[in-house]
DNA sequence: AAAAATATGTTGCATTTACAACAATAGTAT
DNA sequence: ATACTATTGTTGTAAATGCAACATATTTTT
């Protein structure tokens, strides 16, 4: 009865919606004023790269949270942009194609993880990082719950 | 540095972002599986209107998080289901399309609400409503922490 | 060894979404 | 009163997204 209340606009579904859109709404902001350079969907693959340097494009889009195929249009254009090279690997006997990010690419991955960190700063202000904490562990909890009840499968 | 951590995927952005993704796919389970006969955003719209009978285009599409153009394309839907009716009607002298809930259009939101009820009571379980209101609360305050930031206009 | 299943990536298409332009009307200012 | 601005809704268009189909290659099963 908490969970979806009494109607939609009362709802966590609701609440974290609206906060999903008002983060990505900020992040474009973000991307845009400070110039980047590139996407912010960019950003997440080329991060998400950086801390794992052998992974592949199907484990890197469930990481991003897209699909292969939107995922494999991402790296297009980080290619495009000379900020990674693709090239064709092997990985535990399987033919893969590697993703080497180059050093514009860490040059600029450096660049852009810094002024997102020093702009976020300014929330962190409002809203203490021990709430933050918090607030990402709840989510968690909160995912978990959701999870089991997806393998209930009703 | 807590907020948006080191990487991406450790951020509080990542986190909403996941959380949003579940509950929508949770969501569209539950109304394709349930055969609602109405796409979530349709419930949703008919339910806040349920809730601001006299609300009109612009407002509701505020509310339900989407644009006018699809708020727009929405209303035509469940007005082809006969779920609502449209015709123009005045408020503080204005012309707009008042919309009116069908006795079909009330029947089918109230087997859904009870049906979306119904589901989540197993979600309850797993995570107390207490635990519920207070991730909400928290996610209400992080909003506002956000929007303060959107006003300082970067 | 042949067939089936799995893994990886790409392409095409349909849906969703957002943004901008437009039309019509009403309020406000000069 | 006329012109400007704001509100409301629609239409058109371009971008993002997801899904299914496909191509290729590898592993597993028979």
């Amino acid at each position: 009865m908490t969970l979806k209340k009494k109607h939609y606009t009362d709802s966590i579904y609701y609440d974290i919606e609206l906060t999903a859109r008002i983060m990505k709404l900020l992040g474009a902001q973000l991307f845009d004023v400070m110039n980047m350079g590139m996407s912010p969907e960019e950003h997440a693959a080329l991060d998400t790269i950086h801390c794992h340097p052998e992974i592949c494009q199907r484990d890197l889009a469930k990481l991003i949270l897209k699909d292969r195929a939107n995922t494999g249009r991402i790296l297009n254009s980080l290619e495009a942009k000379k900020l990674i090279s693709r090239t064709i690997d092997v990985k535990n006997n399987r033919l893969i194609k590697k993703m080497t990010i180059t050093d514009e690419g860490n040059k600029k991955l450096e660049e852009t993880n810094y002024k997102i960190k020093e702009y976020l700063q300014k929330v962190s202000c409002k809203f203490s990082n021990e709430e933050i904490d918090n607030l990402q562990e709840s989510l968690r909890i909160f995912r978990k719950s959701l999870e089991e009840l997806l393998e209930m499968n009703i």
